[in-house]
DNA sequence: GGCAAAAACCGCCAAG
DNA sequence: ACCTTGGCGGTTTTTG
């Protein structure tokens, strides 16, 4: 489950191919062991040709994604190149197989083109979103997100959003406390969760009030406190309604939903670094009630606080019963708003 | 899981 | 003419 498989089409953009090489590549073993086997595979011998003049020598083949656990697709050169055969099959092939599949940018048009993405919700970078839903219009296309986790189909939007994605893909395995090691270690930002708009505008308030960052900032780190949208709306500086309105351009999301992803991440995180009770930890991290948290937590991350502790005590990669964490339903927090 | 009260959400619209 | 704000109120979600 651990192998995973990074599909290098000619001539694509070395950054995409570069990030998930960066963070699957090397050995992390004292984080997760065993850590990812990552394997680049094209469809010819090589060397293939790789953005700005880099080159692949020796791919492997086509065949390899059949036996990887998570296949990923970055950007083609150009979104209007038809995926050959070849690589539809050998995607349709690896996704029967029960392989996830994971774009990046507009490595979505690959997985459209290969048919994977009909009827489902995907997103792509911004800039091709348009393109994306007229030419495969059974495609649920998605412009405003980070990127989607529809289960075994994971696409993210324009290039850095992959590295968002490549952290959610290890924290479903591992947990957020892997996840974050690894963000620190390359220095990219904790977590930022997919349903996160794909711009972040923060305007700052020289008025009266602080900036809308500074109080979500500030909101984070009180979790413990009372907060009411009112009360966070005040400290902004502005009335309710506006307050809402610029929370949900800058998250992509509502104010107390936005509190409860910020409240279950660090639940998560104090549930696989601390041994505090449950009752404790809702507490600390803002929910009235265990029971209260208890409910989110089910919802949100799909097992209950004590079986996550369970599953992510440290450095243990697999279930009380034993089975491989890949195949828990760890990963259905669809982060994108949900359906109205 | 259900329940009632409270809080949040959001479309609409007028005003700045 | 265009954009942002803030109030209203009906609907939805959360809470204990």
């Amino acid at each position: 489950m651990n192998t995973i498989a990074l599909l290098v089409l000619d001539q694509v953009p070395v950054f995409e191919v570069a990030t998930v090489c960066e963070i699957f590549g090397p050995d992390r073993s004292d984080l997760a062991d065993p850590w990812y086997q990552l394997t680049l595979c094209a469809a010819g011998p090589g060397p293939v040709p790789v953005g700005s003049g880099f080159a692949l020598l020796e791919p492997a083949g086509l065949d390899a994604l059949r036996t990887a656990g998570t296949v990923i697709v970055p950007a083609p050169e150009n979104t209007g190149a038809v995926p050959s055969d070849a690589v539809c099959d050998a995607l349709r092939a690896a996704h029967a197989g029960g392989a996830r599949i994971a774009s990046i940018c507009t490595g979505a048009f690959v997985l459209a083109g290969a048919g994977l993405l009909d009827g489902r919700p995907a997103t792509t970078h911004w800039m091709h979103a348009g393109e994306l839903a007229s030419r495969y219009p059974a495609v649920r296309v998605d412009p405003g997100v980070l990127y989607i986790d529809d289960g075994d189909i994971l696409t993210s939007a324009g290039t850095s959003a992959g590295i968002d994605l490549c952290l959610h893909l290890i924290r479903i395995d591992h947990g957020a406390r892997v996840a974050n090691a690894v963000a620190r270690r390359i220095v990219a930002s904790p977590h930022r969760h997919g349903g996160q708009a794909q711009f972040i505008e923060l305007p700052d308030r020289h008025q009266t009030g602080r900036s809308l960052g500074q109080v979500l900032d500030w909101a984070g780190a009180h979790l413990g406190n009372p907060l009411t949208v009112a009360g966070l709306a005040r400290r902004a500086g502005m009335n309710e309604r506006t307050f809402t309105r610029h929370v949900k351009a800058a998250t992509g999301t509502s104010p107390l939903q936005w509190l409860l992803s910020q409240r279950l991440r660090r639940a998560e995180q104090l549930l696989e670094t601390t041994e505090d009770s449950i009752e404790w930890i809702a507490h600390r991290c803002g929910f009235g009630t265990a029971a209260s948290m208890r409910r989110h937590f089910v919802r949100s991350v799909g097992v209950p606080p004590q079986q996550y502790r369970a599953t992510f005590r440290s450095g243990h990669r697999h279930t009380l019963d034993g089975t491989p964490l890949g195949s828990h339903r760890l990963n259905v927090r669809r982060d994108s708003p949900r359906p109205q």
